[in-house]
RNA sequence: CGGGGCGUGGCGCAGUCUGGUUAGCGCGUACGGCUGGGGGCCGUGAGGUCGGAGGUUCGAAUCCUCUCGCCCCGACCA
C-alpha cells in the first residue's frame, strides 16, 4: 500500500474524549471513529488488525474441530421470551420494533438462537459432540460505554456453543476451548492468563476468564508468582489426545489465580508474600452451564438406552474488537502502538527519505515490489506499507512508530548503493546493513518465517 | 441510573464570570519560497456564526429556559 494514497488519517494530538493510552493510539493512529458513544467506524488500519485478529481465532478454532457458522445480529424476541431471559435481561438488550410492531432486539449474545438451531436438527447421541462458532457483531446497551472500543456497545465478539451427551463430554469440550484460547492469546503476543472467574447461578467451577495484565485493567486479579514463570504457549499437544488435554488442563489450573469477585483473602491457598496483586482485562470467557438452555428449550437427544436427554452445554467467549484495544495497552512506548508481528497491520514498512530523488526513488520502488512478492500473502496480501509521500523525513518517522508497523526499512540518498536502515519498533534497534542483510535479518524472525514458508 | 464536567473551523484550546467593532491562537490544510535523517522555518490563503431551539436586550459565543450530544467517577459487563 502506497501511503500518498493510503486513507490513514493520523493525528499529532489526541481528542479529548480519550482516556487511555490504547483509545488514544487507536484515534491518533486513524483506526477508529467514534460514531456515537461505545459505537465506532473502522477505518482501513484499524480494519487489518480487527481482522487479523479475527482470522487467528478462527483458525485455532477450526484447528479444535468447532465448526464456523453465522447467525444473524437481530433477533426476535420468542426464543428468548422461551428461555426466560427477556424479562430478565433488562435494559442492556437493545429491543427494536419491526413495521409490524413485533419485538426485535439486537443480539447481546446468542445461547437462545443457536441451541434453537441444534435442537431443530441435532436429535440422537450419535449427532454428538457439536461445537458451532461465530464471529458476530453484538450490542448492549451499557450504561456508560468507556475505553475505547475495550468497552463499546457494539463489540465484535467469537462466541461458540459446545454441545455434549453427558457431563465427561462436556468437560472434555471446555479443556480443549481453554487449550485453544492459550494459543490464541500467544500466537497475538500476549500472556493471558486463566483466571477461576464467577459462574453465577450455575454453581460448579467450570468458568474461565482469560485475563491480560496492565495497568487500565478493569479488575483486580490476584496470581500466584508461579504464573511469571509458566510456559502458557500450549505446544505440542493434540485435540485428540483427550488424556494430555486433561493433563495440561489440570496442570494449569492447579496455579492459583482468581479475580477479585472470586478471590477470598480468608482462604487463599496461596501465602501471601507468593500472592501477585495486579489489574486486569478480560479477553476471553469460558464457562460450562449444562442445561440451562436446553432443559427450558426442549434441546434433547435419545442416549443409547434411548432416553431423552437434555443436551450439556457450553458457551466461549472472545472479545475480538476489545483485543484491538488490549493489545495495545499491553505493548505501546511513547512514541506510539508496538504491533505484535501476527496481529500488526502491514508486516514491513518501506520508507521512502528522498522520493523526489532519482537514485533513491528507483531503488526503493523497485524493493517495493520485491518485498510484495516475497512477502504478500493469502488472506491479506498487502503486507507492505510504502511511505513515498513528499514529507519530511521527522515526520514519517513518527508516523511509522505511531502506527507500530513491526520492520521499518528507510533508505535515503544518503545511503550509497544498497544500504539501507533496518529499525525494529520493539527494540528500537537500527542497522545500518545492505538490503540483503535486512532481509535476511527479517526473514530470520520466526513468524515471518513462518508465513513467507 | 446517581454524582461531576464539557460542547467555539478537521484536532487541541482561549474568549463566557464582568454582553458591545470584521470570534482569536497552535496543529493540520492549500499555494509559494527556504529547507531536508526524528512531526523545521517564512509568507499568502481557505475554513467556524460559537451543539440545537426559544427567550431577555438596542445588541448574545457570553445572561435565562428547554433540549440534544459527548466525557469522567460510581454501580454493571466480552
Amino acid at each position: 500500500m502506497r501511503m500518498s494514497e493510503y486513507f490513514m488519517p493520523t493525528l499529532k494530538e489526541s481528542p479529548k474524549e480519550a482516556e487511555i493510552v490504547s483509545h488514544k493510539l487507536m484515534l491518533r493512529a486513524g483506526m477508529v471513529k467514534q460514531t456515537s458513544s461505545g459505537i465506532y467506524a473502522w477505518q482501513p488500519l484499524g480494519f487489518r488488525v480487527l481482522k487479523r485478529i479475527e482470522q487467528i481465532v478462527r483458525e485455532e478454532q477450526n484447528a479444535t474441530g468447532a465448526q464456523e457458522i453465522l447467525m444473524p445480529t437481530l433477533q426476535s424476541s420468542d426464543l428468548w421470551k422461551e428461555s426466560g431471559r427477556y424479562e430478565d435481561y433488562g435494559k442492556e438488550m437493545l429491543r427494536i420494533k419491526d413495521r409490524h410492531e413485533r419485538d426485535l432486539l439486537y443480539g447481546p449474545t446468542n445461547e437462545e438462537m443457536i441451541t434453537d438451531i441444534v435442537r431443530t436438527h441435532v436429535h440422537s447421541y450419535k449427532d454428538l459432540p457439536k461445537n458451532l462458532y461465530h464471529i458476530q457483531w453484538k450490542f448492549r446497551d451499557e450504561v456508560r460505554p468507556r475505553f475505547g472500543v475495550m468497552r463499546g456497545r457494539e463489540f465484535l465478539m467469537k462466541d461458540n456453543y459446545s454441545f455434549d451427551l453427558d457431563y465427561e463430554g462436556a468437560l472434555y469440550s471446555y479443556q480443549k476451548m481453554f487449550l485453544a484460547y492459550l494459543r490464541t492469546y500467544t500466537r497475538m503476543g500476549l500472556r493471558a492468563f486463566p483466571m477461576r472467574a464467577d459462574t453465577g447461578p450455575i454453581g460448579g467451577d467450570l468458568s474461565h476468564e482469560f485475563i491480560i495484565l496492565a495497568d487500565t485493567g478493569e479488575s483486580e486479579v490476584f496470581a500466584d508468582k508461579k504464573w511469571n514463570e509458566v510456559d502458557l504457549t500450549a505446544a505440542g499437544l493434540s485435540y485428540d489426545n483427550k488424556k494430555d488435554v486433561n493433563d495440561y488442563y489440570e496442570k494449569m489450573t492447579s496455579i492459583y489465580a482468581a479475580t477479585d469477585e472470586k478471590h477470598d483473602p480468608e482462604n487463599c491457598p496461596v501465602a501471601t508474600d507468593q500472592l501477585n496483586r495486579a489489574r486486569g482485562i478480560e479477553v476471553g470467557h469460558i464457562f460450562y452451564f449444562g442445561t440451562k438452555y436446553s432443559a427450558p428449550m426442549k434441546a434433547t437427544v435419545q442416549n443409547k438406552d434411548g432416553e431423552v436427554v437434555p443436551l450439556e452445554m457450553g458457551s466461549y467467549g472472545i472479545g475480538v474488537s476489545r483485543l484491538v484495544g488490549a493489545i495495545i495497552e499491553a505493548s505501546h512506548d511513547d512514541s506510539g502502538i508496538i504491533w505484535p508481528e501476527d496481529v500488526a497491520p502491514y508486516k514491513i514498512a518501506l520508507i521512502n527519505l528522498d522520493p523526489e530523488e532519482s537514485v533513491c526513488n528507483e531503488f526503493c520502488e523497485k524493493l517495493y515490489k520485491q518485498l510484495q512478492d516475497e512477502f504478500n500473502k493469502a488472506p491479506f496480501f498487502d503486507e507492505i506499507l510504502y511511505d513515498e509521500r513528499k514529507a519530511r523525513p521527522g515526520a514519517k518517522f513518527a508516523d511509522m512508530d505511531l502506527i507500530g508497523i513491526p520492520w521499518q526499512i528507510r533508505k535515503g540518498s544518503r545511503q550509497d548503493g544498497d544500504t539501507v536502515t533496518l529499525k525494529k519498533r520493539d527494540s528500537d534497534e537500527k542497522h545500518e546493513v545492505s538490503i540483503g542483510q535486512a532481509l535476511d535479518m527479517i526473514r530470520e524472525s520466526s513468524q515471518l518465517n513462518k508465513k513467507a514458508a
